[in-house]
RNA sequence: GCGGAUGUGGCGGAACUGGUAGACGCGCUGGUCUUAGGAACCAGUGCCAACGGCGUGGGGGUUCGAGUCCCUUCAUCCGCACCA
């Protein structure tokens, strides 16, 4: 082989100085914009996921330029976050030197793979001129009523005196320290999504994504259809609202839950249960985090010693409260039906509390027993007797809202985004306390509040910010009097929720992003990241475009029209690559080895792109069989010269069909993400140009053809290797501006095709015939097969199926 | 428990709307050229008691015909996990 890491660069820099990359927003072409998830730049190096991810990607954003799109294929930095704090607390080293530092290396590692990237539509979320613009989205969100803040739980470590995020609690105890977290309650900011959650859930219908990860937003919406009740206390002071989705078993309610945190709680406890509820709660409150984690979840409960008042019997039901009800989903209150419900029946049998039967099954006959929790005609339940579970719930709604004591909600699993983060790294939130006048937002004028340098990060409890003087006292923008900062920054998922909305405007620093432009290249058609993100990340910026687009900067609904998530390459060993576990496999040492070109191929072919799995170099070498057999291809037929009155018979004409068959398929192959099957294809062409040239009297003229469609087909998928070949096959231009081969029907079309032919359905034999053959002649010629006249002449032929162009069977 | 995905040779993996299962490649076997080959090229390669039969996790069904559609069952992986 001669294609090396050499090649790569030589080309490199030939497409640098010819700026081949440079993205035209002027073009008439038709617009595509291809993105792949931005990376964190954490380590210095690409891993072999950035490559899985990026260099296939990069092969289809090729080829759709070829086709002639103008494709807008940008790349950039998600640099704010935890990982480079923690490397700072570690050794010392300023999150802003080695982000940038990694930044640097990644983006020339980018370069060396190849990657069609024009740099100056690059965004670096960590950068003041990024920043800016996010703290600028926060004060329209705040503007819009979208922002708000509340009294919200974090994980606290109290060893460490760190707030710390969910990912780094491992079995509710600390990452670092192992010492049980606890929840702390902070006064937090939030976005409201759930303003958001019937439209992130309606139009996710339209979306060309994976079914499988729409079925996880979903879950995470989590939309259900049921009711608000309100149940009145005995002494008919307090309301009680629950949520149910079971308005149908109302009449065999047997008691009612509160979540132990709910504040009516104290309120509704009678003297003698005071002690009993206080030890409880205090009980639970100290269990939570590492009790919810434990796979034997016992349920339990207290009596508070009131009553409620069924609002459909004037039944009275004991008030309990119960740590299986959740205080942050429906209205925090349960109305317990132990006949019907799982729990309640669990609690219930636990408690000695009664079981009221008011549902049996449909069918008479149908055995069951309790909880009988599917749907099914009402007893015991006075004049809704005898209903079906469907009808009741709407009859019973109906009659509880005449009553102004209940009506038919929604509930929703998806909660407010929380955006505020106790952490250093990030962009700061952009609000003011003045004791005068409050919460004041800064003016956009005095926008970016920047991130102050030289910040005490190590943790010790307090919020980094809070410790820098300089930067914690300010003026109130509206009295002009002394103020303090907001110490928390934003979330890093706030920064990458509207990433793509800033590439194309990454110059722009009156706004952070054009309408005119933005509506003009957005949605983003095609883009290709982790499954992972599936849920965060995909829900929080739809959320963001969707707000954008309320808050008049948009016209677009959605931000990703098709969605592709690359499988993972796992270690040797089949697992996860990490660390620890010492099977990570750098990319590093096969290129310098292979080249860029052998690698990316190698990582396209050995795998399916969306399915990935365990790392294994044996094959690795195959491709260096087929780079070499590539260059002898080009090598021998370079110098050919066309001769007069060449013919064109049949082989001439399979060959030709067979290219076109393979631009089709290679180009159906890209476009749907299915690499290893294009690079099959791209391999079959060569295994014909050459039996084709090992037969008499070779067409030159038709060699040519092929090879240079053959060149072409490989340019998107070895990017340097076709441009190094395009030249040795004596072209001056640069294959990367070349058009994508077009199919020529004719060429596809005629010739001889393989029958197979079928006796009752299994394979007797095959017969080469003329693709435009009619069934009677068909019949005619399989009739004289010497094996399948032999079976004919020995039975009565009942039919016979013939599918032109593709199968006949004769059944008998 | 709920939800989703996957299951095809020794291996990675193909197969469009049901139409020659195993493309392409790895590996393996034999051969050619060579001092030699772990190089290159050529041929073979699903399995079996092989002029035939069996084969896409198992069982059943629809069909002229099923990896593909329907029912059922098993295994593995991944999400969510007391959501009322």
């Amino acid at each position: 082989m001669n294609y090396s890491k050499s090649t790569d660069k030589k080309w490199q820099e030939k497409w640098k100085e010819a700026n081949i990359y440079k993205y035209n927003p002027d073009s008439k072409k038709e617009k595509l914009y291809t993105l792949e998830m931005f990376s964190y730049p954490s380590g210095a190096k690409l891993h072999l996921g950035h490559w899985f991810n990026f260099g296939p990607a990069d092969s289809f954003a090729r080829l759709k330029k070829m086709q002639g799109y103008n494709v807008f294929h940008p790349m950039g930095f998600d640099a704010f976050g935890l990982p480079a704090e923690n490397y700072a607390i570690k050794t010392g080293i300023h999150p802003e030197d080695s982000t940038k530092k990694n930044i640097e290396t990644m983006k020339k590692q980018l370069e060396e793979m190849g990657g069609s990237y024009d740099w100056d539509y690059s965004v670096e979320t960590c950068m003041p001129d990024y920043y800016k613009w996010t703290q600028w989205i926060f004060l329209k969100l705040y503007e819009a009523g979208l922002t708000y803040k509340k009294e919200a739980p974090v994980n606290w470590c109290d060893s460490c005196k760190t707030v710390l995020a969910n990912e780094q609690v491992i079995n509710g105890k600390c990452e670092r320290c192992g010492t049980e977290v606890v929840k702390k309650k902070l006064s937090q900011w939030f976005f409201k999504i759930t303003d958001y959650a019937e439209e992130l859930l309606e139009d996710l219908k339209d979306l060309d994504w994976p079914e499988s990860t729409k079925k996880i937003q979903t879950n995470w919406i989590g939309k259900s259809e049921g009711a608000e009740i309100v149940f009145k206390t005995e002494d008919g002071k307090h309301d009680i609202k629950i949520f149910t989705t079971r308005p149908d078993t109302l009449q065999g309610v047997t008691y009612v839950v509160l979540a132990p945190e709910s504040k009516l709680v104290k309120e509704i406890t009678t003297e003698e249960y005071k002690e009993n509820v206080e030890n409880y709660i205090a009980e639970t409150l100290k269990l939570t985090e590492i009790d919810r984690m434990s796979a034997e979840r016992v349920k339990t409960g207290t009596f508070t010693g009131a009553y409620a008042i069924n609002p459909l019997n004037g039944d009275k039901v004991p008030i309990w409260i119960a740590d299986y009800v959740l205080e942050d989903y429906g209205t925090g209150n349960v109305m317990a039906v132990p006949a019907h419900d799982e729990r309640d029946y669990q609690f219930a049998t636990k408690y000695n509390l009664p079981i009221k039967e008011v549902i049996k099954p449909k069918d008479e006959k149908e055995e069951y027993h309790l909880p009988y929790t599917e749907y099914g005609v009402l007893v015991n339940s006075g004049k809704y007797n005898n209903l079906t579970t469907e009808e009741a719930k709407k009859q019973i709604v109906a009659d509880l809202e005449k009553e102004g004591i209940g009506k038919k909600t929604i509930n929703y699993r998806l909660k407010d985004w929380l955006v505020s983060r106790q952490r250093y790294w990030g962009a700061p939130i952009p609000i003011i306390y003045c004791d005068k006048c409050g919460i004041v937002p800064v003016p956009e004028k005095d926008l970016p509040v920047l991130l102050p340098y030289n910040v005490e990060f190590k943790p010790d409890g307090v919020s980094p910010l809070k410790k820098s003087e300089e930067f914690m006292h300010c003026k109130c923008p509206k009295c002009g009097g002394d103020a303090t900062r907001e110490a928390d920054t934003l979330d890093t998922f706030v920064c990458s929720s509207w990433y793509y909305l800033r590439y194309p405007n990454a110059k722009n620093d009156k706004e952070a992003f054009n309408k005119e432009l933005t509506n003009k290249l957005l949605p983003v058609d095609v883009y290709v990241g982790g499954k992972e993100h599936a849920a965060m990340h995909l829900i929080y910026a739809r959320f963001m475009t969707k707000a954008m687009r309320d808050l008049g900067y948009l016209n677009f609904d959605e931000p990703f029209t098709k969605l592709i998530h690359q499988g993972m390459i796992l270690g040797p060993d089949g697992n996860k690559m990490s660390k620890s576990k010492g099977n990570t496999v750098s990319p590093d040492t096969y290129i310098d080895k292979y080249g860029a070109d052998v690698f990316r191929m190698y990582l396209m072919f050995g795998f399916d792109y969306q399915k990935g799995g365990p790392w294994d170099d044996k094959g690795i070498e195959a491709m260096v069989k087929y780079f070499t057999r590539v260059e002898t291809l080009i090598e021998k037929v370079k110098d050919l010269q066309t001769q007069e009155n060449a013919k064109i018979g049949t082989p001439e004409k399979d060959l030709l069909r067979l290219m076109n068959q393979t631009i089709k398929s290679m180009t159906m192959n890209i476009e749907s993400f299915q690499f290893n099957t294009a690079i099959a294809r791209n391999m079959e062409l060569l295994n014909a140009i050459n039996s084709y040239l090992n037969t008499d009297n070779v067409n030159n003229a038709v060699v040519l053809n092929v090879t240079e469609t053959f060149i072409k087909l490989l340019a998107p998928l070895a990017p340097h290797f076709a441009e190094e070949e395009w030249h040795v096959f004596g072209k001056t231009t640069f294959i990367y501006n070349e058009e994508w081969p077009t199919i020529n029907e004719k060429d596809l079309k005629g010739g001889t095709v393989n029958i197979p032919v079928q006796v009752n359905g299994k394979l007797k034999t095959c017969v080469s015939v003329d693709a435009e053959i009619n069934p009677k002649d068909m019949l005619d010629i399989i009739k004289k097969d010497e094996k399948v006249a032999k079976i004919l002449s020995e039975n009565t032929v009942k039919k016979e199926i013939y599918v032109p162009g593709k199968i006949l069977n004769i059944v008998i």
